[in-house]
Order: structure tokens, then C-alpha cells, then sequence
DNA sequence: ATCCCCCATCAAAAGGTTTTGATGGTGTGC
DNA sequence: GCACACCATCAAAACCTTTTGATGGGGGAT
């Protein structure tokens, strides 16, 4: 209070002294480890009330050997949130995450660049990765820097690692191609982004299986994630425009499936009725386009809930299941993929909501 | 490397010794604040890339005073996103900060709880404060701290504070007074939440002053951020059951606008027809309803470019405008307050987009 | 040949906390 | 009245870095 604005910080030290005691007591005070007398607790808490005592958090963290905090990694495609489409996953993935953590009461750290040695460490008790790719270097450096790792979606080459939050592809995509075959699709192609993920990964797998299985060829194309609106258009159209065109098309990236609808539009082909359209992620894209596009909803929240109690968990020392914590999405059903008079034969719900 | 799964951290004194070298060379080696012999600062680096040296970012930050990362606090309103539109509304916000801080390399902590000692502090070098209340108490604690602050949209009741951006309401609700007369509105009821900041303040004052210019009695209610949506409804069926009621009402909450609509409908009330609805922020329930809803953006991502650039200018001692930096809402006029053959007369266009 | 300066490096201090073994005084049990 | 235990407090070490004044040696200028 009766400071000049001194840039000075108030530490231990002169806390000790106005309360006539040593450091340590003032430590103990606080911290409670040891009992100190009502007496001196109170001349302690005073003089550190006059004084506007608060604790440097690096001297302690330094001390400790822990911060209290724990970092978020997001990968590139994210963090380049160019289209609205890309900034509502990211700030869903962020906002959950960040909520989860508010909720428990502990701060988060948005990790800038790990590599950037201008940018330099981060003082975090553990990191959470979220989308790792392939063999992702990120991930790489973070154990060997022996910092606690809880990947939010795994790294498919890295199916050993226990401590993951899984969506369960397989299902959700097998559901929606069976839905599609139930709505009477035929030719079901599969666009998936050129980013070596689980997202990426794991659909084109089911994709495959599921076609084997019911003897179809397994139609698929890349549709990277990096290309414009009208670069995907393009490719989009040459598709549809081809021979032998699918009837039902999945597409990875849910701005590119609007994409789509809006080609079809332009050929005079009808969604759904000769041509099905669905996305594997939830934006307001699939939700307003028209018609509305049937999507599998990542579960943002739910992953970043699973993640971020798994992380606690392991910081705690708390017993931790040995395998991923699978999460499943939500498949959205939709107009898109709704023709008149089919039955879907698995006695879901047929509206939305 | 040949590194066993050693708990221990590799410190620079390792370094130092394992390179044959002072330990004040190692770190001259690294921060480069003097020249080091090319052939030693290989030797050092050799050393390091073998132990697998990092440096301990707390030691560093005590040492420097500065940890390089930047804090953000949000007021409770956010912090307890329990409907799917406040959800949006925190998303979008932390989304855009994090993402500015990304772009910046500088790292973000989301602030847990500044006055729960168990949670004590957290190394930040700044702290941006988003939508603070007036007089707010986290904002007073802060700056007893000295932890150089700037706020998102401003405190109230500190209007000298200059290190702050906020939204220009008095223009945009202005021009959205302008445009409910112009649709022949009559009567324009406002309805704020109760949570004293500048989002529910400001607009009250620009709407009692546009009242009293145009002649017209401020018709005013409160409809709390923390009502249920059947709180809401109720209060809402009562002020539009009444006698004299509005024909117009601006709503805060954009969730509870959407409900403004519903009710309308029950009562059998035609929007925009009978009764124009306009919300003070912008969310997918205010798009999606029957009819769209005009809404005004609060430019989230506008607020957090602008914040973080002058945290940054701070930190870095350059200079920094000493009045408030103004960003511009934006207003995206719907169909719940487009009357077929009204005149705006203000020139701006009728369609969305 | 001498002086001076600069370059590369070193040693030591400082930064603020927590931890822990040690110390002195007070009360309990016999 | 003595030994023992315990309670409250203290002093010092440890955590790991950056910063800065000091040091020694080599080269250029005179």
C-alpha cells in the first residue's frame, strides 16, 4: 500500500525480517509443512499483507522442480487457422481443453514452438499433443526431454504409446458406410485429406476393410487439406464429371464436403438423391449448407475431457489405464444422405435431434 | 542417447564439464551475449546434443526476471460454458488469443485462479484480462501486482486505464437503433444481461440516449446471463403478453434472442412483422433461427489480434497509444429485422453478406 | 623490444524459494 | 530432581541459470 511504484518485488527475505522471524518459518507459515505457532503464523500473514508478498513462481518451480502447469501442442494444420471452417475445429479443440483445465484448476500452457530455440523451454509438469502425425517429431523431442505425454488422438505410428485419447474410427465409419449402402449408395468414394494423421489414417483403413468385406473397390482420393476453395472445386468437379462417378462420396474436411454439394449443384446432380454427400468432421459448413451434410462429430469435448483427466492422472501418480481411452464420435445424420423412401435398417433415429 | 530412463535432468554444469569449458561459457555458447571461439561453441554443442542437454526454464526465468510467456484471464460468465452459445462465445475467443499468440511465438497461459493460494501464481511477464466486470477484482490484484495489464473490452468503472481495446457500441448500436426505426419500429425494448461489464453497460447507455434524442421513453429490462431458457421464456411470454408491448426488442444473449422468437411464435406473433428481434452477439443460434436473427459481432478475433499487439508493443518497451484502441463491431442485419418494403434509408445494403 | 589493447575464457555472485538437519526451551513421566 | 521427548524455530544447502568484473595470452603499433 504504501509503496511508490516500485518495480522492486517483495520477497521472502523482507517478509522474514518485518515479522522477526527467518526465512523458513515464513516458508513453513505458508506452506504448512511444519507447525508454526498461531502467534507467528499471524505476524507472518500481516507483515506479508503489508508488504504485498506474493512468491516468485520460477524460485519456486525451480526449487520444486514443478511448474503446476501443463502445456498444449496442436499441430500445423490447426494452428494455421485460415478458414473459418479450420478456426471453429481449432477453437473447439482449444476452448475444451482450456475449459477442462479451468474446471480443475490448473493452467495451461499453449505451447508455441517447441524446436525454436529463441523461444526456449516452457516450465510444464507434462505436455498434451493433440492430432500428432506420423512419427511426429514433436512428440519425439517431448520424450526425449523425459517430459509426461498424454497424445489427444494417436500417433499412427506410435500404437505402443499408452497414454493416448482415441476416437473409434472403425465404428463410426463403418456406421456411416453402412448407412450409405442402406440409403442405397453403390459406388462410395472416399476423399481423405494428404496430413498423416489418425483422422486421415484410420478412415481410409475402415474405408478399405469395409469395402473388401462387401466386395466393392475401394474408391478413394487425396483432397489435401493446404488447397484453395476453388483448387478443391476443381478436382471435385473432374470427379463427378468422369464416367462411372460415385453415387456417395465421404469427404474428410467438412468445408470441402459444402464443396461438394455445391458442385453437384452446378451439374445438375440432386443431393441426395443422385448423389450422397457426407463429412468427417462438424462445422457450421455441413450444418448450413443446403442440403445439410451429414458429419461425424469429433467429440472435441469429450476428447479434451478424457485427455486432460488422463493427464492429471499421471501427474498425480495415479493408477492409469495401459491402453488409449477411446472416445466415439458422433455421426450426425442429415439430409444429405437422407433419400426418400429408403430405409436405413439399423433402427436409428431419422431426424436429426 | 545411451541415457538410461534417468528422472535427472542434464544441467549446464554437465555441459560445462563434459566440454572442458566454464560454465558461463556454455551459456555465452547458447544466448551468444559474447563471442565464443568457433572451436569451443562446437565442443559445447557436441556436448550438449550428447547429453541431451535443455535449459531449465525456471533457473532461467529467475535468473532473468522474465519468462517470455503472457497470461490470459477470463471473467466467469466463460469460464462456466454450460450452453452450447456461450460455449461458441468462449471458444471463439480463447481460439483467437491463442491463435495471435501462435503467430507470435510467444507462449499462452490460461490463467486458473489468481486468488486460490493453492493454485499461487504463475510465471507471466504480462496479463491480458478479457471482459472484465467494473471494478473488477482480478484487474485491482493485478496491478497491485505490477503485472503490466491490458484488458479486452474495458473496465467500467476504470475508464482511465489506457492499456485497453474495446468494441465502439455506440456506433454500432446506433446504427442499430437506426435501422429497427428506419423498419418502422416503434417501441425497442433492450434487454441486458446483468453482469456489470461493458458489454451489458454500454449498450444501455447508447440505447437511453438515442431514446431520449428520438423522443422516445428507454424501455428496459433485465434477462440474466445465469436464467434457464425456461426462466428466460417465462419472462419473456410476460413482456410480450402485456399491453403496450414492444415491437422491437434488442436482447443481449443471442441464445436467449433466439428464444425472444419462439415465444413470438406462440403468441402467434409474426418476425418480423409484429415484433423485430436484434441480438447483442453473434452465435449459431442467432443464424440458425427461424427467421435469422440480426446480431451484432463482437469481432472476437479483431479484439485478440489488437490485444495481444499492444501486450507485446508493452512488453517490449515501444510505445503505445495512450487512449483505448477502438475495434469495430459488426453488424449483420437479418431477416428478423427486415420488413418487406421498408426503407433503411441509410444507404447500406439489405442482404446479409 | 615495449606497451597496449582486445579477445576468449573464467570465477563468483545473484536471483528467491523449499527442504532438512540442528538447536534451544518447555513440559512430562518417574 | 532428572532424563527424555517434543515443539517451535533457525541456519544453511540446494535448485540452475545469467551476468559481470577479472585474467591471461597473443598480436599490432610504436
Amino acid at each position: 500500500m504504501g509503496d511508490r511504484t516500485s518495480r522492486r518485488k517483495v520477497t521472502i527475505r523482507e517478509v522474514a525480517e518485518r515479522a522477526q522471524v527467518s526465512i523458513s518459518t515464513v516458508s513453513h507459515a505458508f506452506s504448512g509443512v511444519r507447525p508454526i505457532s498461531q502467534a507467528t503464523r499471524d505476524r507472518v500473514f500481516a507483515a506479508a499483507g503489508e508488504l504485498g508478498y506474493d512468491p516468485n513462481p520460477s524460485a519456486r518451480s525451480l526449487r520444486t522442480g514443478r511448474s503446476g502447469l501443463v502445456g498444449l501442442v496442436l499441430r500445423p494444420r490447426y494452428a494455421v487457422a485460415h478458414t473459418r471452417d479450420r478456426a471453429e475445429t481449432f477453437n473447439r479443440l482449444v476452448g475444451s481443453v482450456a475449459t477442462e483445465m479451468l474446471r480443475r484448476k490448473v493452467g495451461l500452457i499453449h505451447v508455441p514452438d517447441l524446436d525454436d530455440p529463441a523461444t526456449a523451454g516452457v516450465p510444464m509438469d507434462g505436455c498434451l499433443v493433440a492430432h500428432p502425425y506420423g512419427g511426429d517429431g514433436v512428440l519425439t523431442e517431448l520424450l526425449r526431454r523425459n517430459v509426461p505425454v498424454v497424445t489427444i488422438e494417436e500417433d499412427p505410428e506410435r500404437p505402443a504409446l499408452p497414454w493416448a485419447v482415441r476416437l473409434d474410427y472403425t465404428t463410426a465409419v463403418t456406421a456411416l458406410l453402412d448407412h450409405l449402402a442402406a440409403q442405397g449408395a453403390d459406388r462410395i468414394a472416399l476423399l481423405t485429406g494428404s496430413e498423416d494423421n489418425a483422422w486421415n489414417r484410420r478412415p481410409r483403413e475402415t474405408h478399405e476393410t469395409w469395402c473388401a468385406e462387401h466386395g466393392r473397390s475401394a474408391r478413394t482420393a487425396l483432397l489435401s487439406e493446404s488447397l484453395s476453395d476453388a483448387g478443391a472445386a476443381g478436382r471435385i468437379r473432374r470427379m463427378l464429371a468422369g464416367r462411372r462417378r460415385p453415387d456417395a462420396v465421404v469427404v474428410a474436411t467438412s468445408d470441402f464436403a459444402a464443396i461438394v454439394t455445391q458442385v453437384a449443384d452446378e451439374l445438375g446432380l440432386r443431393v441426395p438423391d443422385d448423389l450422397m454427400v457426407a463429412a468427417l468432421t462438424d462445422s457450421e459448413h455441413s450444418r448450413r449448407s443446403h442440403p445439410p451434410i451429414t458429419a461425424m462429430d469429433l467429440s472435441h469435448e469429450h476428447l479434451a475431457a478424457a485427455g486432460v483427466d488422463l493427464m492429471l492422472a499421471r501427474l498425480a501418480g495415479a493408477p492409469t489405464p495401459d491402453e488409449p481411452v477411446v472416445v466415439a464420435p458422433d455421426l450426425r445424420l442429415r439430409a444429405s444422405t437422407r433419400r426418400a423412401g429408403a430405409d436405413d435398417g439399423d433402427g436409428r433415429p431419422r431426424g436429426p435431434r
